[in-house]
DNA sequence: GATGAATGAGCCTTCATTCAT
DNA sequence: GATGAATGAAGGCTCATTCAT
């Protein structure tokens, strides 16, 4: 008992310490950006020396990945679940969709930072562009979709793939504004512009938004 | 005279070498990003030697800020060329400062990936965040200006903040996609992008998009 | 009583681990060279946790110290057995002690190449030197005085010191080469090689060598 | 001229470096072994910053590769040269074979404790092994068809193979003698101990050795 | 002005050693 | 006794910067 204890607390603390190192290395990259980021910085966030990153991660570039890996399942963990909860109206699912990238826990600005640091190496990175991309195709192709269906049944005179890209770079363009830090907005602000933009789209789906 | 011309054809080359080593700069940033690039890269992606760089700049960090004004200068320009090309209908003028987005001279994949490159970087270095900054706010000031007045012309029942928010994300985020080769479309495609939102903004002033 | 007992199995064990040890030692020593063998690698091949290498050895200096006296205590051993059973005949005596070299206990690639490892970096480590050297004079003073008595009773025309540091020479050189396997050949043809030496320096006391 | 000198000096001073380097090298690892050979050392004997090596041979493995190599060009050019000059007899032949592998300048204790330092860790690189083999193997090639002429033309019942593997043998033996501080001797001894060999096994061909 | 060798600080990585469990 | 996570010093390598030619 006491011994599968050990064994469970001993495993579980080596998960621990990963999780820590991850969570260290994106407030590392939040503040200092990608060429900034340095192991001992990395080490020294976790309140750790500096030798322990190589021993669980090895190198550099893995515990790089890992932390890429972890923000991106997380984000793809968070719109899979807005999904799986918003029934099955196209409409509703779409709203749930693009809300569910401004969930807080998703869009801090710290995580965002990260994910940026990241996102902008990653176009001269394949191993991390497979990462930032991965997601992102499977949540376009599901918008595309959503819009398609919510056209046809609302008989709107639109171009499913034109709108669907829009809402694409909408949320991207969003993101990036949240986390400039020059023309802040709430998350709210945010998810406001998106409800106006589904306005204009599908006006018979979705209720005008702002204080109007 | 012999000294006068020594001391042109001197200042000369120095602008030229300058120009040179900028368009190095970019050239090596797109393709190695920010983290990637070297003083030896730029140099020799110039057909210099190495020291030459620090003449000239004195320092790595005054060769990336100069490349990042020689980039923020061109695009403030172009939008500026084409906003003063556009008469003085609000809606003409939106279209042009959107659409001037999207000129191939300022879109280049190699001008879009080392501007990503710099404004990632930007976001944990105040230096570069004000030359990327400074253009923002003004272009955002403009479009939602031009917003202000269509809206108000058109009599349609929107939040000028939203729509003025949401056209400046949108065009970020179609910037990103045409730089991200994942999803590849023309500048033609975004451009229709654009229209295809204007025209579900304002439909008394923009007509529909694609081939609907 | 049963204190007694926990007392020598822990003394026991406490050996056996050590044993255990130095044999791991050995055998990375032969795969990795001296610059690789990490006593993380020395651990794995005795099949235990790293931590415990220093807590029987204290120093990583002190396990490989321990490991050289055991493989210089092994060959003296060894010369010490066959000189002591060969009689009282120079000759004889002779034989047997530069054979013995050629044993396979002592001999196999893996002792070999341990102890070579240790011996080139023993060069500027004065600690190794003392046992390795030590061997050394002793051996090479009993040749010596062997090669006397044979010159003197065969009334031999030779230098002993010439023939004497010439056998010498003559075993160092084949231990090489039967370490690197550049040039392979058996234990046998070692032996061989002794005896054609043997023979042509003392023919009275010598048989011819080969299969002429 | 002036730049024509200026080029070849400067080209020059690069080898002169290189060669500056590959010397510091072999200083540091006669003194402190393969182990103990750090760049930052060789830069130090070199009278150089740390930063240079890197400059002129990338890698510290390039370098010692590049050391070895020009040890063993050494090498060979030397037996070369004598062999060359040795005239078309067999015996002297092998004669100025075999002493030239004592000539002071192949033979400076340094220089052998670099090559043995090298050697043993050869053992267990393959990078090295091919510089520290290719020489032995044309060596005793030729070793044993000189050893084959020797014993044809004076009819000696020897068999060659034995014969030149004991003459191989007894180099290397002496090789590793001399450098061992521990029982030092001059190389004219060594030298002595090869004749004493060559007398004992082709006394016709060969005079006694030493003050007999 | 231009070249490229040289410098030296900073970073990643390895590894002997320690120590809580 | 044993384990393996943690520490911290040391080494190799990169690269911005300097400077003699």
């Amino acid at each position: 008992m006491a011994a599968i204890e050990q064994t469970i607390g001993r495993k579980a603390s080596k998960e621990v310490r990963r999780q820590q190192l991850i969570e260290a290395t994106i407030d590392v990259m939040a503040r200092k950006g990608y060429s900034g980021t340095t192991m001992f910085d990395v080490a020294k966030a976790a309140g750790l020396s500096s030798g322990i990153v190589n021993f669980h991660f090895e190198t550099k570039e893995k515990l790089l990945v890992e932390t890429l890996k972890y923000l991106a399942d997380e984000y793809r963990a968070n719109w899979h679940k807005a999904l799986n909860g918003a029934g099955s109206n196209p409409a509703d699912q779409l709203g749930a969709l693009l809300f569910s990238d401004f969930n807080p826990d998703i869009c801090s600005p710290r995580k965002l930072a990260a994910w940026c640091a990241f996102w902008a190496e990653a176009q001269s990175r394949p191993t991390y562009l497979e990462h930032c991309g991965s997601n992102d195709e499977e949540y376009s192709a599901i918008v595309l979709e959503l819009c398609r269906a919510i056209i046809r049944k609302g008989r709107y005179p639109l171009v499913p793939d034109l709108i669907a890209r829009a809402l694409d770079a909408l949320l991207e363009g969003l993101w990036l504004d949240l986390m400039t830090m020059a023309k802040p907005y709430s998350l709210e602000d945010a998810k406001q512009t998106i409800a106006a933009c589904l306005h204009a789209f599908f006006p018979k789906h979705y209720p005008p938004a702002g204080k109007s």
